[in-house]
DNA sequence: GATGAATGAGTCTTCATTCAT
DNA sequence: GATGAATGAAGACTCATTCAT
């Protein structure tokens, strides 16, 4: 069975140079993933898009998984920052709002790199099933539970803590299934709005 | 690029023992395909543990994708099968008790073969994308839409077409997704009931 | 890359056994290590002189370390054998003659494969698994230690067990050493004989 | 095959600071040498164990083989310092004493390295096969001749060449081979007292 | 003098597929 | 129908070495 691949970076870029070298190789790395799918993509292709040399891509990144694992996460961490910059608006509008806001965002993340969220939703969302996604995950879920918990007398479930959870991942379920089914939805808002007013419902007593 | 391979059955198994073998190339298939997943799977292994040759294994299937994709319209089958068998609950039963009853289809169909669906689910989701599973979701689609159109009266979304895409293909993503994340409740019937009242929720005025 | 020329259209139609074929890659690997050293053996060149494609050559092999094992355990098995078919000989002549026929023995299967042995022991003497290697030494070891014992009364150092143990590696280690530094001596058997005296010496008071 | 790489150095160090560096990498490299072998020891990691930039490796020393021939050479003078600094006892102690400082010297000074020796004659004992090691080789031999000669008397065989030249090598590769196979011996000085009765019973009439 | 990012030829190894028996 | 030895294109990865800063 595959032992699981060194994935830790393997030196910290200290120079100017080197940090766009890895910049450049994430650029590289997503746009080959897009265009060949995660598992058509391959090193020295990556290197050659990128404008390097195969080892130089191996000085940064020590296995092809860690360089898969690099773009996952960053998927992640950009999922992740809808929620966290729009914190005050979980807090401030009423939830039929803010989870408006919520999938808006999402949507508008997910269509920006709308192929390579379909690529990797299709062929890989298995991947980078480590800390970042379990904390990505709970982050959000954990700021979801908390609005709940705040509009407790509207909410309609018992269980918050199962509700903020079944949202959440039914709302990037159901982007993500976007990305290849909803494509012109998903990019003109149309299903961002349809999902919210699913969860809404699915939220409130009275949405 | 790879071309895309021939898929069609190199034949047609005539005979009793040929049947066997194929059946037995499946079920291989899918235990590999389980325990090693998508990428993991090798012919070579495959026919071992199916107990049969490589040769022969290519005798009934002309490469790889073609089992791949047998396995893969086989789970679209059983979904399928979900909505064909409860046609008549479909029609005869309230819109909330008849979704009822298919969420729940699709999440037992689902728990049966756990990790396998889990595997396809985050490996391999895009493969077999061809005719039969186009065929499957029109028709699962269809047969909702049918429904909603006679309860026209207590429906709230407008545009049943889409409203009927949606719904079929949130459950299908969420039941899916739940082979990770919900193994327990996709087991225990909550997450269905779960999405169920989600669903109701959604398509009903009055749920 | 200069391909094997092909005689018939298709392949030909020789199907070589597969003891054959890893007959034929052994004696592929010792000429290659032979010429190109140990370092410098790669599988692909080692495929290429054994007249298989590289897979066949994983396909028996599953390493490259498992064919250099492969090898070097075989030198070490033919070294065994000069001690085992002179077992009557160690047992019935004099510890002198007894002496000479091994170091004798010895020294021509080592001339024989003479570049090999000198690659091996200049470059990898480390390789090959330990537990093969010290078996096959203690083997060899135990028939020297139990001619001592036979012959005692004439034997000068008191610790038999170490003696025996000495003289056999350095026997074997000046016969390796000659692979390089007396080449002509040790195909002519001078090295042999003087390694004789100078065994014989050291074992026997009266020598 | 690879074309012999310049092992001339790079540049004589003048400066203080230079000689330490040069220093500070024979010492970085016996000790990696004798971590990993001669085979996984590799420039970059040199230099990093060393301390100082792969780049200032490369001022000083050509090549990585520069640098390997550098150790080794190291090694054969310290082995050659042993014959050097005992002239004197081998003109004037009878042949068997004489033999016995030498290979106690040799002993000694193979076991105060022994991991980087083991490791050297295991896996590189070809390497920095050049003018300093026949010169090395060549100045031992001659002065064990020597003194072969001043003792003919008592001397037994008649080629003082060959015995001179065999006498040595016999040592060495035996001891050598004790760096894996005696190590406790080695140390303790057990080995070379027994190869003093080994050597001095070959070489003497009257042992 | 020193640095270290970058290079890329060259290795080992995998696995879908073929075909003579 | 069945077999399985053989094929070989393709891919991940290493490491000695260079050179612009």
């Amino acid at each position: 069975m595959p032992r699981r691949p060194r994935t830790s970076p393997r030196r910290t870029p200290r120079q100017r140079r080197a940090e766009d070298t890895v910049a450049v190789l994430l650029e590289a790395t997503e746009r080959v993933m897009s265009e060949r799918g995660f598992a058509g993509a391959t090193t020295n292709h990556i290197a050659e898009v990128a404008g390097v040399s195969i080892g130089t891509l191996y000085h940064y990144f020590p296995t092809k998984e860690a360089l898969v694992e690099a773009v996952v996460h960053r998927m992640w961490r950009d999922e992740l920052e809808v929620f966290a910059t729009r914190a005050a608006v979980l807090e401030s509008l009423p939830l039929e709002q803010a989870t408006r806001e919520l999938v808006r965002g999402l949507a508008e993340v997910t269509a920006r790199k709308m192929d390579l969220y379909r690529r990797w939703y299709g062929e890989a969302s298995n991947l980078g099933q480590l800390g970042v996604g379990l904390e990505m995950t709970d982050q959000a879920v954990a700021m979801v539970r908390a609005a709940l918990e705040r509009s407790r007398a509207r909410v309609r479930p018992n269980d918050l803590a199962f509700a903020a959870d079944l949202v959440v991942k039914t709302v990037l379920a159901v982007i993500r299934t976007g990305t290849r089914d909803y494509r012109e939805e998903l990019s003109s808002g149309v299903l961002a709005d349809e999902l919210t007013d699913m969860i809404a419902r699915y939220l409130l007593v009275d949405a």
